[in-house]
DNA sequence: TGCTAACATGAATCCTGACTCAGTTTCAGG
DNA sequence: CCTGAAACTGAGTCAGGATTCATGTTAGCA
């Protein structure tokens, strides 16, 4: 019997890595057009030009590829956002900038909403992780701009990212997914930018705080 | 052979309207435990203690449950919101009366997070819908609030909106569905009511306008 | 050139579960 | 206390599609 060796994810030459990156594409496009369930390996390899056996070189399963397309793409949306944002100086700006990385990203990835939203039942743990890599990588910039006096001091940051994340994500959403647009109008980024400067810079608030 | 007339969804005796009503239950739990496509009829008719065959009386198909629930279950939070906001006096305390009936209407309802990311793919209208109505809504409440002067003028009301659907979507999902918490703790709403206090009460911007 | 690991093929298998159907039970009103 | 319309039953059918596997092809290197 021939060994059948999996190729590891590593290991790969370069014609296996252009193979394995393709069907990471298709899988991204069907997934998000028909929905996990409904996307069929047959449909995937075919996008990817390859023949359906190909597939179980790559992946162990439909499941396997979903995490590996929402990991990889998750890496990608963080260093995206990390890079818009790292020569920007003064909170609002980082703002800015952050936020409009993240629609012009989404807007090429849009099929991510759907499909991270799907990833829940798949592998809950992908799906958490997600959100909390995002999450905690935006907490600790905004601590650190609190520290810098950039903006007003906020004792629940976590909070204000989960907020912040909020807001950029349904912005997105009716844009680019609920009303199929091409990409968010510049009007809407405009009107969160200008939201999340009154929210940050506004004064601290002057109801006595209560103990617990 | 008998008529087997499909029973109509308004002319259900008590009984019927008991049977329905305990199948839109046990759908909603069993799909937000295992997901659309796990969920079998077997099992939501189990939870409903009925029969398989008693299903296909009530719904066309497991599809048409899932609808269901989601039209159902919109109306329900619709109602709550209203109804927790329509004595509340003030733009702020309306917002913190809204978002704590939401916190605590999801808690019940968490499963909801996920059903409604799942629509999309069975209908995307009704998927549309429930974010269009729950943001058309919001937008008014939001616009009559500025037209009485209890916060700035903004001219995208919509996007104002969805907005803050993102924050409370966000703030909910972290701790209902990420962390798994019961309960969203009060720490988190006050943060949030915070944030949209400044964000609402601040003075307007001091930009100059740009025509177009 | 010949060799071998890596890469690729696609038809056949096999399981799952939505949906059907032929009949049974309930119960309100006559 | 009958009758029929409404409600209910659950075993069987059947299609779809993930995964397997026996076999073929490529390409770098000795």
């Amino acid at each position: 019997m021939t060994p059948a060796v999996r190729v590891e994810a590593g290991s790969l030459t370069a014609r296996g890595e252009r193979t394995r990156s393709r069907l990471v594409a298709a899988g991204e496009e069907v997934f998000g057009r028909r929905g996990f369930h409904d996307a069929s390996i047959a449909e995937i390899t075919q996008g990817a030009g390859v023949a359906q056996g190909t597939f179980y070189l790559y992946f162990e399963s439909k499941r396997d590829l979903l995490r590996a397309v929402v990991e990889e793409r998750g890496h990608e949306l963080r260093a995206t956002l990390a890079r818009a944002t790292e020569g920007v100086s003064g909170r609002v700006a980082k703002e800015h900038a952050g936020f409009a990385a993240f629609f012009t990203w989404m807007a090429r990835h849009r099929a991510l909403y759907l499909i991270v939203r799907q990833v829940e039942y798949v592998d809950s743990e992908v799906y958490r992780a997600w959100y909390r890599q995002l999450a905690d990588g935006y907490a600790a910039a905004l601590q650190r701009s609190a520290d810098a006096g950039e903006i007003g001091q906020f004792d629940d940051v976590e909070t204000l990212a989960y907020a912040l994340m909020g807001i950029g994500d349904f912005v997105g959403l009716r844009w680019l997914v609920i009303e199929k647009h091409r990409t968010v109008p510049p009007r809407a980024l405009a009107t969160i930018v200008q939201l999340v400067e009154r929210a940050l810079l506004a004064p601290p608030p002057r109801r006595p705080r209560r103990g617990r």
